[in-house]
DNA sequence: ACAGATTCTGGACTAGGTCAAGAACTTGGC
DNA sequence: GCCAAGTTCTTGACCTAGTCCAGAATCTGT
């Protein structure tokens, strides 16, 4: 299948994925686009617009393609509670996010206590722990009335 | 149906259903019995709990019951991502949960940082925002190896 | 004890995601 | 440029947690 050779995102894409010893397809380069335009996208939403730019994928590969990239740590999947599953492009920053309980509308939000809040427990049990995710649940304006 | 009336235990749990406004049965009893013995419980480990206790109980029975629970905050849900939904006792204290990425082993913890950890966000996108739940993950000591 | 409200049962259904096997593609060495 | 080997994509069946529905059973205040 032919790249978008013309296109320098594309390009970009391309040698990111090629550092981290991933073979360069046009879904996956599809994949990652559709993530920029849409952060927070759910596997449909991702599905729905790569079609559209591809013409078809199947949920298969969309899935495999989300699972190795967060596995390279390309992408990050969080999954709020009740929610399906999302993914984001912006990795490496430990940001966290904020929910609205009434229509799922979601934003980034840095941390309010230094650089890395809450990252260590009163007692971890002997855990190794490597992340500490927040979630903070709301209404956002719109759900309010 | 026969309620177990020589429970002292039992009983303080009829009152606080009654304190809700909410109808006593043997099963609601059961419920939060289950719970009670196993916090994170997960609504299939709840029915099985239960059906040792009763006999039987509809899967329909389960999910209205902690349904209903949750929304009278006699229960809180919780449901780290990856897993499926869990069920605690423990309310009101805004507590915060240790979760082995290996085995779905949960501790819960105090927060590190104050009473009301993390609780304002740095920007709140006009949200009204009533919970910050924090998940810190890892490896336990088992799965470390 | 009764009527009305609430709850329970059983069974069908849904959504999000996974599994498996074979076809198609990408890549590095010639 | 071409080929073999390894990787990725497609198709289609399957699984699990949870929800919906309608009718039967149970509980509560009077």
């Amino acid at each position: 299948m032919i790249l978008f050779v013309n296109d320098s995102n594309a390009v970009d894409l391309a040698d990111k994925l090629r550092d981290q010893g991933l073979q360069v397809t046009a879904q996956r380069i599809a994949v990652m686009e559709a993530l920029a335009g849409n952060p927070h996208a759910t596997a449909e939403d991702i599905t729905e617009t790569v079609r559209n730019k591809l013409g078809s994928i199947s949920r298969q590969a969309v899935y495999d393609t989300l699972g190795v990239f967060v596995e390279k740590n390309l992408l990050r999947r969080i999954q709020p509670a009740g929610s399906v599953a999302r993914y984001e492009d912006r990795v490496g920053d430990n940001h966290h996010h904020l929910v609205c309980r009434g229509c799922d509308l979601m934003y980034d939000i840095d941390c309010a206590v230094g650089a890395t809040p809450c990252l260590t427990a009163d007692d971890d049990h002997g855990f190794l722990i490597d992340e500490a995710e927040v979630v903070h649940w709301g209404l956002c304006p719109a759900c309010q009335t």
